[in-house]
DNA sequence: CAGAATCTCCAAAACGATTTGGAAACGATA
DNA sequence: TATCGTTTCCAAATCGTTTTGGAGATTCTG
């Protein structure tokens, strides 16, 4: 059912067919319902590659996803996903998904996106703190938007977390507590999102005037979390609280703090960060906090529809709130 | 830089160039290196959407993710979508991502696959025993293959984990450990994987002799498992081994019995299914399987490209064996 | 009633590739 | 030399839209 069989069967041009369908004024109204009905009644839908090819965009959003060799750990990926498909889809927009390892291989990917007009904005995940992806992408031009921050002069367009304020307010809530030996575990530092959780933690100890509290840095993973709190737990001077980045991480250090026989949240207060479903059901329940991953969808969705509008990066900023879920493992919350 | 600037250049026609590029046999071997070394040198690249227009392909798979209300559970989900991806980007198919709630949008979704050709096959998740998308695909001879059985007299293309198999393996290994009173924790019946999981676990009591073992369905959520827990064990006959059908179940399965008093593994024994990062490290490790998410990752992409190229969905169909993991939370294992 | 303004409509040119059906050039064959 | 086969190339059609630049009909204005 093409555009062409449409307009013949109704003795009409096919530009008079596509302008009634689009709603132009330039056709009389009667004309107009008419090509309407009969074109739902054949079922008829445009093609949307032939569209593609003579308005020269492509009607996609692309996602580069960064696979890391191993596990991917995005935590509520398939929600983000979910909420910013069904919003792009919402506007007729594709929402293609391409994989790529750091590495030489991404640049190449998204070179493809760029030169090959693949896409009209990109989005990106697992943001570094010097991301080559956003230096290529600002340089030639193309619209794209990140999920976390980077560094850079240059205005970008972004949706992140209020990382730093929550780790500070985190802590500070501890310290009001009464603990005093604090240790960090820290996510890979080329990622930004690890600074800046690293950074709200310092902040509330010096904010304080509390000794700086230990960091140490380590994958973002249970086995990473496990590891480097095995080591902090054997020093001379054991904390009695560990911020963890990631719940993953905080998960690991349960295990090493169970092994001394330790008391979670007695003698050693554990959070994280993420608010994995399994959090709220480990014993004892995971102090953690929350990002607004449904809104965050929407916001990206949007941020990146007006991007393809020609809105201006400068503009389309946006640092999310997250919600402090308190609970026993920091001795706080119930159970 | 188009097809057509590259032939002035060059002094050719499009035809050649274009010939010449795809290696065709009825050009000059002179000519088609010097077409091709012009070619990267301007870094040409064929517009993806004049290709698709012309050839009437769509170059790409569809993957509909169906979005429950609430938390989106699929484990693994960002690590299949890598690796399913990239390898559809190495033959140059875009992995197009939609999303749609269960109901009535659902079935919008796939119309407009079909009928608006966005895809060239499309890939189910989640599926169901009766499956509406998968009447309309097949009745629609559209391409598509389910992550997951289904119940269908017709020939489909399926990848899926031998989960009866596994359950059975599973549950047969605690009656030889001398566990008794089985329950099961099964999943919304209306998936497939549950009715699976299910089936296995009853076989295997079956063969040894046993009585039926008790089955309460519920989401599959550590919210789910701990409320069918906490009924199980509120009961007379308290189990000794508690199925669940994820890992997720299992989580809420150990709050329950924890608030009881009991000993997770040597009084009562619970195992997973998914192998999630948390299962190792909680407290027992959990007993659990793990489904091989790249090898299927890497056959669902291997069908998919497949399928078309033409192939008759009978002939692809794998059921992949699973990974038995033994811990602690059943007796087993270390730790 | 002539001329202008307004409504409706349409033919044809894009968009950038692939593919069909030759055509020119050339050497080989008889 | 005339014919035939190869080799190498190309003009033009095609995919299904959108959009430009009118053109005919109708109504309005003075």
């Amino acid at each position: 059912m093409t555009l062409r069989a449409l307009a013949t069967r109704l003795g009409l041009s096919i530009t008079t067919v596509s302008r009634a369908l689009d709603g132009y004024e330039d056709v009389a109204h009667g004309t107009r319902v008419r090509v309407r009905e009969a074109a739902d009644e054949m079922g008829y839908r445009p093609n949307p590659v032939a569209r593609r090819l003579r308005k020269g965009t492509a009607d996609a959003i692309a996602l580069v996803m960064p696979t890391e060799p191993g596990r991917f750990f995005q935590p509520a990926f398939g929600e983000l996903l979910a909420v910013i498909g069904e919003r792009l889809a919402a506007v007729q927009l594709d929402f293609t998904l391409m994989a790529a390892r750091p590495g030489p291989d991404e640049a190449a990917v998204y070179t493809r996106i760029v030169e090959g007009k693949r896409a009209d904005a990109c989005l990106l995940l697992r943001t570094r703190r010097q991301d080559e992806r956003v230096a290529y992408l600002a340089e030639s031009g193309f619209p794209f938007l990140c999920f976390g921050r980077t560094e850079t002069t240059r205005p970008y367009a972004f949706v992140d977390g209020a990382m730093e304020e929550g780790f500070d307010e985190l802590t500070t809530r501890l310290i009001n507590q009464g603990r005093r030996r604090f240790a960090h575990l820290a996510g890979p530092s080329n990622l930004t999102y690890s600074a800046l959780r690293a950074k709200g933690f310092t902040r509330a100890l010096a904010q304080a005037g509390l000794p700086a509290g230990r960091i140490v840095e380590t994958i973002a993973t249970e086995e990473g979390g496990y590891q480097a709190a095995r080591i902090l737990l054997s020093q001379s001077e054991r904390p009695d609280a560990i911020i963890c980045a990631t719940d993953h991480m905080a998960l690991g250090a349960y295990r090493a703090i169970g092994e001394i026989g330790a008391r979670i949240g007695a003698d050693i207060a554990v959070t994280g960060h993420d608010n994995l479903a399994a959090a709220a059901f480990t014993d004892p329940p995971l102090t953690t906090m929350e990002p607004p991953i449904r809104e965050a969808g929407l916001s990206i969705a949007e941020k990146l529809i007006a991007l393809i509008g020609g809105a201006k990066p400068a503009d389309l900023q946006e640092v999310m709130p997250l919600r402090q879920l308190p609970r026993a493992s920091s001795g706080e919350g119930g159970g």
